[in-house]
RNA sequence: GUCCCAGUAGCUCAGCUGGAUAGAGCAACAGCCUUCUAAGCUGUGGGUCGCAGGUUCGAAUCCUGCCUGGGACGCCA
């Protein structure tokens, strides 16, 4: 429990309280008392507008209303200094700061426990984020989905939700064919002999660069042999290859998932058959022109969906439904999907499906990132699966750094399309918002540093009511701040408000720092609190930036 | 034609369940290093919130229509 939510919560208790004392409206027909933080600190460290919405109500002008509720407010119990009447009926509330005092101290005791709350009950939760078919490299869009669910599943954790990560390999159907054939022609081609890449093969680097390799390791050895038994082969050979290095991509990222799951052993383990049946004994299923269709129009979706085609296969959809059931039958109570745009049409048949087995939609949610567009030297860089001109993962890691790639996708709504500016997040300059962050650490860190070798003990004892210059109450409250911040990312599916936090939080530390100093032998006491406030920050800095995966170095 | 996302300062974007004079970074301009890292700070200028209606005490935010950009509309995955 932190002490800036406990304050608010009396506020509003006493808020109500002070309503029905006035005999302005009934309890029951009392509405929801709502507080927020001002912008402009004239108004407040609260504004209620809950006069503004009695005024239907209890039949009176906002301003009369406001004027009764302060009137019978019990301002010594709501932690009150000050109550203003402003604008149309405006309440704002300034309150005593006495309680900022406990700010530091809960923040030094919980350590990178600072920030988690149990807000999500221990609710289960699954996301599925990535899941890249294995048959190319990762690159910019997918990396931004892999940020997107990381930071996700770091901040749904650290609000009390039991979270798991999930990958699901698509290693049966077409994509996976393709991909064989598409390595054969690779192999005999690095043997010299003449294939042709099929019609939709996978034209990346990669897949030569397992031609090459097969061919180094075997040379004509799968030439002669029969070739399902060579394309057996190739496919499990090009999936390993692919997965293993998808699987490394992401660990070098940061990004590790807690289970791997397999398309195939649907089919090994008969969930597929399964689901049909199911989805069949609801009478969602027909059969028309010779293939099987689900009835999703039972259900919003435009149109009905095929599951099995005239030639008796299954569509994408269709061990789709089956794994949707599976997760849901493992017990979540949530399952979250991390999607590209391109896939935004695919929900409302997934939907229709979870809701067709019988579950609610609401515990089924699809979040969708959109398209990364890149920039380098001014222009866009196009990207294009095919041609595998596309920018991987790996090459942004390693021209840009995982800092800043992280930072940079987690620091937009995943809903806006992003412009990735190489250049800028290269520079290692001002221009470059993670190094301002990481800079307000490290400053820190040497701050510290020189506090101990001047003599200042770090763990010393202070006294946290010293902390009253302008500059020391801002961070005082922006700290007090970030477990509320933490919580409503998670609830809301908003990564981006932690990044925009210790933006802020950073800002906040390098304004002080040019305002006042810290170690000064002349005032001991100010000093001791002063690095007791430093070490705050520090530790929310470095836990924000934790959450959002991005290191927090000690020196710059 | 239908559906999804976006349209806010020169550029890139925030803006919570509707609230007070619409915010930040970058860019521009003017200042600040004998003092704990100037990868920093302080200040200034800059906006018909795509357009038009509607809902109401109040709309960037909600509803409707339209315009622009991107994406999706397969018995592909």
């Amino acid at each position: 429990m932190n002490v800036l939510t406990q304050t608010e919560d009396t506020l509003k208790q006493e808020i109500a309280a002070s309503i029905i004392k006035a005999n302005l409206t009934s309890e029951e027909e009392l509405p929801e008392i709502i507080l927020e933080k001002p912008k402009d600190k004239s108004h407040g460290d609260f504004a209620a507008n809950i006069a503004m919405q009695l005024a239907r109500i209890a039949k009176k002008a906002p301003r009369q209303i406001a004027a009764e509720i302060v009137e019978n407010l019990d301002q010594t119990k709501a932690s009150i200094e000050k109550v203003e009447i402003a604008g149309p009926g405006f309440i704002n509330f300034f309150m005593k700061t006495d309680f900022l005092g406990e700010v530091v101290p809960a923040i030094l005791n919980a350590r990178e426990n600072y920030g988690k709350t149990d807000a999500g009950q221990q609710e289960k939760v699954q996301v599925e984020f990535v899941s890249v078919n294995p048959t190319g490299d990762l690159h910019l869009g997918h990396a931004r989905g892999a940020a997107f669910g990381d930071v996700l599943c770091n901040i749904l954790d650290a609000s009390g939700y039991q979270v798991e990560r999930e990958y699901y390999i698509n290693d049966a159907g077409n994509q996976i064919d393709n991909l064989a054939l598409s390595v054969e022609a690779r192999y005999l081609q690095a043997l010299g002999n003449n294939a042709e890449m099929p019609e939709d093969g996978y034209h990346g680097q990669d897949i030569m660069e397992i031609g090459k390799t097969l061919a180094a390791e075997f040379g004509d050895k799968w030439v002669n042999t029969d070739r399902e038994e060579r394309l057996a082969f190739f496919k499990e050979y090009g999936l390993n290859y692919e997965l293993g290095k998808i699987e490394k991509d992401l660990a070098d990222f940061g990004v590790q998932f807690d289970n791997w799951f397999s398309e195939r052993s649907l089919y090994k383990e008969n969930k597929i058959t399964n689901a049909l049946k199911t989805l069949d004994e609801k009478g969602f299923i027909f059969e028309k022109d010779g293939a099987t269709w689900f009835k999703t129009t039972e259900f919003d979706d435009d149109k009905d969906r095929v599951l099995i085609k005239q030639d008796g296969s299954y569509t994408y959809l269709t061990p789709d439904i089956a794994y949707h059931k599976n997760k849901l039958e493992r017990g979540f109570d949530k399952i979250i999907n991390v999607w590209g745009a391109d896939h935004h049409g695919y929900i409302p048949r997934m939907r229709a499906a979870i809701q067709a087995l019988g579950y609610s939609a609401e515990q089924f949610d699809v979040k969708i990132i959109q398209m990364v567009n890149l920039f380098e030297g001014g222009e866009k860089v196009r990207m294009s699966k095919r041609t595998g001109k596309a920018v991987a993962l790996r090459e942004l890691m390693e021209e840009v750094g995982i800092d800043a790639v992280r930072y940079f996708f987690v620091a937009r709504s995943n809903d806006s399309q992003l412009d990735f500016d190489m250049d800028l997040a290269r520079s290692e300059s001002n221009e470059n918002p993670v190094y301002y962050v990481q800079y307000a650490h490290a400053r820190i860190c040497t701050m510290l540093k020189q506090a101990e070798e001047k003599g200042f003990s770090v763990n010393k004892d202070f006294d946290a009511g010293l902390l009253t210059a302008e500059k020391e109450v801002d961070l005082l409250k922006k700290l007090g701040e970030f477990p509320q911040t933490v919580t409503e990312a998670a609830q809301k599916h908003t990564p981006h408000k932690v990044t925009q936090y210790v933006f802020d939080l950073a800002s906040l530390l390098h304004s002080f720092y040019n305002a006042e100093k810290v170690i000064d032998p002349e005032n001991k006491e100010q000093t001791f609190a002063r690095i007791a406030l430093m070490k705050a920050v520090r530790i929310t800095l470095a836990n924000a930036l934790r959450l959002i995966g991005v290191t927090a170095p000690e020196k710059m």
